[in-house]
DNA sequence: CCTCCTGTAATTTTAAAATTTACACCATTA
DNA sequence: TAATGGTGTAAATTTTAAAATTACAGGAGG
């Protein structure tokens, strides 16, 4: 299983509500058509990104904007806010090894030693990452390409 | 979507092959019932492996044992081998953007470039651990719980 | 030549992710 | 004060990917 499209979604909801969210009101609808994804799942993101306190979303008459600053968002805050135990779940480990083999009886304990200690690596990766970096790359692309 | 659970049936497959490929002959069969994976599975996974050159498969008569020295076998190689494309489908990413939009148009190579360089953190990661530490650690468990 | 095994294709089942539908509730404004 | 255009969330449905199952051809060795 992957790192859910969600986080894409996210991140992509961050550089557009970075850019347009003072000048426009940001509601679930646009970023939906900007994204393709359905507006319920960008409600469902958003609502997540605002109990980490990333961003406020004004209930009832709606927009988001953002609400600290770019450095302060990882792409692991963003990750662990939208799927709590990704880190966990990234590698699969079959459920029913056989208890009367000695490896079958540990393979578990096995697994989990090593894959904590890559998921420990991938945390650190996550975490030297931010919203800033992104949406730096966001402008470099910008200019190039149009 | 997460590294698939097939790895993990292949690092207990091995860490059997290396324990018993040489006293007992070690068939797909006997697999399945260790790890709890259909025995077609098990083939599947086998198949790929002896590609790769990592263990020997008698065809005809059956059996399974190791090709090349624990320590030549890293995670990575046992990922890369079972999924090759395992790395670039770590995370995932909304496929419809919309091009009308110069985030939607942008995104996908702005988040590119970032989950390029997380993919090498992990693949550098993955490539630290080596059957040889699965097997001490499978040697340290078996002591400590039996 | 019979038995036990591998290799692999094709189908079915299962499980997870995403979308859709539905609706209660809030703010603004006409 | 009622209409409009939002949010928040639950529940059902659809889609997709992973795994299991079924099926069978073919090799090795007694």
């Amino acid at each position: 299983m992957h790192i859910s499209t969600k986080c894409s979604v996210a991140i992509h909801c961050l550089i557009f509500i970075y850019e347009y969210g003072e000048k426009k009101k940001v509601t679930s609808e646009l970023l939906s058509l900007s994204t393709g994804s359905n507006p319920v799942t960008i409600r469902n993101i958003l609502s997540s990104l605002k109990k980490n306190g990333i961003i406020s979303v004004k209930f009832g008459t709606g927009g988001a904007t953002l609400n600290c600053s770019l450095e302060e968002i990882t792409i692991y805050r963003i990750c662990k806010t939208i799927e709590p135990d990704f880190l966990s779940k990234l590698f699969g480990i079959h459920s029913l090894p056989s208890p009367l083999c000695p490896i079958g009886k540990n393979i578990h304990s096995v697994l989990n030693y090593s894959y904590q200690k890559i998921q420990n690596d991938l945390c650190d990766s996550l975490k030297s990452i931010t919203m800033k970096d992104l949406v730096t790359d966001y402008h470099y692309f910008i200019q190039d390409i149009n």
